[in-house]
DNA sequence: AACCGTAACGCAACCGGTTTCATCGCGATT
DNA sequence: AATCGCGATGAAACCGGTTGCGTTACGGTT
């Protein structure tokens, strides 16, 4: 038809819908967008020629002329392999939807000065805001150095998050009592706990929350085995070593997350104990690990995907809020978790049959 | 100084930078890219006015006016998830370098119609080229649908890619005979292999590698104690279990994958073997979960993270070859694979002290 | 000395949407 | 009935780089 511009690309463009639909770009692009003050009629045709010519924005052009954000930090540490590959699917999605690009950064050091460093670097590539998943969301040296660089940031599964700042996470405390509760109707009555690293206030969460469940059923914290864990698998074996070694060992062990709790399996297969009929052994988080080991582990699911979705979200609200100056309300999101029963729980051997089993039971929702 | 644009973000642009190297803006985007036909005391300046400004180009104009690819599509299944988060940082930091957006899409069905389905919805998303990790690298009903939508693609990690096929690998048999040979110089003489899904062709290829170097030590491959494995934990339970059980259990096992090979550990430990004291336990691949269980694996190091730069490069580049209707004659990308010797390997019981351990046997480069 | 080829560089258009602002139409207001 | 107000819509400038092509400077030819 008309003559195609030496550099066109062969793209279908919104002056082609426009033409099509028998309006100006203009509106088409109002459609697209948050489609206000456009009559229903007009809406309808453009959305017809949209799918007639399978139309799809040009994200480059979208966000040069919008002025978006266009470059996200995430700053990364040492999370499990399928935590990370699961908040970064998340990331990723939300990134492409919002047009901006995800800069990664590992910071795998626990020194301070190394963190500050590597936050540092986000400074001089004009990062215009950094995720921050566990557990660097609590690393102090980071989040000095951001705020000192004027760089807004999202902090992603924090226990216990301090007021006013932004993030995302889920509610650890009643997941871990959920959790707490399941083991008690299956009648366990000597839970062992593994705690999490105390560098992060979830672990602190999830404890309070087992202790707050065990006083619930009027069973005295005080006489409970606890270890100390620092959520990685080495550590999980060490505290299950610990637990099973007591002259009076648990019929359940409770781990902090998933990788904890994966090696406490190990441990008790190492000294012939079968998981579930001897021990049970429950996670935390859901991560792929949970499904990875055998026997697969009963666990509080912990949307990871969606978390990162929220988070970017999140942090691209406060920074156009920002922009224009504007105060924006929204600071924290709480989601769902999810009680998974699988395979490594069981009620305790010689022990009252077990209620019917609930195959899930949501947190209500709290926002 | 100059009447900011209404609409100005007060970023420093090309504009600024020309006007304090004094120059165009043509020439300073010269020196950023490609950089022909400068003189040099021009780019010096240019480059010193880069610096001192702190510019870095804005990614979404410059991919708006270059016309680049801008999304491309990463098509994953269920590979460990070790494995996938690698690959994910890797090819994150290629496409934010591109200036390309990674948009992702899973499969975790092996049903030909749904990974055909799948590989569909990148069609209507006007993706300009696809990654394929394993396994779905040879998927067939993923390459024939690709095939007919005209979207180019690469595949990653194929053990013997077809002729004239995009493809980034490492020498899965070299990998898997360098890894045989380090457990014959620790004197191991009854080796157990697990195989990996046939599905895959670097399976086939593993497992050459392992047959190669036993006969180069004068071992009957018919008399080796070899089962099938699916490259899942799951699957690594039962092989293992199977291998152990025969009358003359092996003294090392070499596993096709870690995720196989930290099953085989676990079924050792429940048997009440010590490894590597009772049993060497070998894997492939070196992902986290290499270092996760303990003891640390043996393992053929791929550098999966790298491996997803060259996928997106190869891939750029022949869309960029195909654009301009030329012929790229890039194809295959063959990277270093590498020994890694770590806690899970030992001589057997009551055989000859093992010569010097080396610490890493570097392929050579084969390019 | 006029000529010419090439390297070095600038001008203007353009990539594909979005923002700004002006315009138009039409029912409600006074 | 003239005016007002507002929702719906379009024209043009603009976002920040890059491509095509024209221009300038300069060393070497003949």
């Amino acid at each position: 038809m008309s003559k195609p511009s030496r550099r066109s690309r062969g793209t279908v463009t919104v002056q082609d819908v426009a033409r099509v639909a028998g309006v100006s770009a203009m509106t088409v692009s109002r459609v697209v967008n948050g489609g206000t003050n456009v009559r229903d009629s007009t809406r309808e045709a453009v959305l017809a020629a949209i799918a007639q010519l399978n139309y799809s924005p040009n994200s480059a052009a979208r966000s040069l002329a919008a002025g978006d954000a266009t470059q996200i930090g995430l700053l990364y540490s040492n999370p499990s392999a399928a935590y990370l590959s699961q908040f970064l699917i998340g990331a990723l999605a939300a990134a492409r939807r919002a047009g901006c690009h995800l800069v990664l950064e590992a910071c795998e050091s626990e020194r301070p000065d190394e963190q500050a460093e590597a936050t540092r670097s986000f400074a001089s590539t004009s990062v215009e805001g950094v995720i921050l998943p566990p557990p660097l969301s609590e690393a102090a040296p980071v989040r000095a150095e951001l705020e000192a660089a004027g760089i807004p940031w999202v902090s992603v599964a924090m226990g216990l998050p301090p007021a006013r700042s932004l993030n995302v996470r889920i509610d650890d405390f009643e997941g871990a009592a959920a959790m707490t509760r399941h083991l008690l109707e299956l009648g366990h009555r000597k839970i062992g706990f593994i705690r999490g690293n105390p560098n992060q206030t979830s672990s602190a969460e999830r404890y309070r929350g087992f202790a707050a469940a065990l006083e619930e059923a009027g069973i005295d914290v005080k006489t409970v085995p606890v270890e100390q864990g620092y959520f990685t698998f080495r550590s999980g074996i060490v505290a299950a070593e610990r637990l099973l070694d007591r002259p009076e060992p648990p019929t359940a062990i409770f781990a902090s997350n998933d990788d904890m709790a994966a090696a406490a399996v190990g441990v008790a297969h190492r000294r012939g104990l079968h998981v579930p009929q001897d021990l049970s052994v429950v996670g935390f988080d859901d991560t792929s690990l949970a499904t990875t080991v055998w026997p697969e582990l009963t666990t509080v699911r912990q949307p990871i995907s969606t978390m990162a979705e929220e988070a970017l979200a999140l942090l691209l609200a406060r920074i156009r809020a920002h922009r224009s100056s504007e105060q924006d309300k929204l600071e924290e999101q709480v989601l769902d978790h999810e009680l998974i029963v699988r395979e490594s729980s069981a009620p305790p051997k010689g022990a009252a049959p077990a209620r019917s089993r609930s195959t899930g039971v949501s947190s209500s929702a709290l926002r």
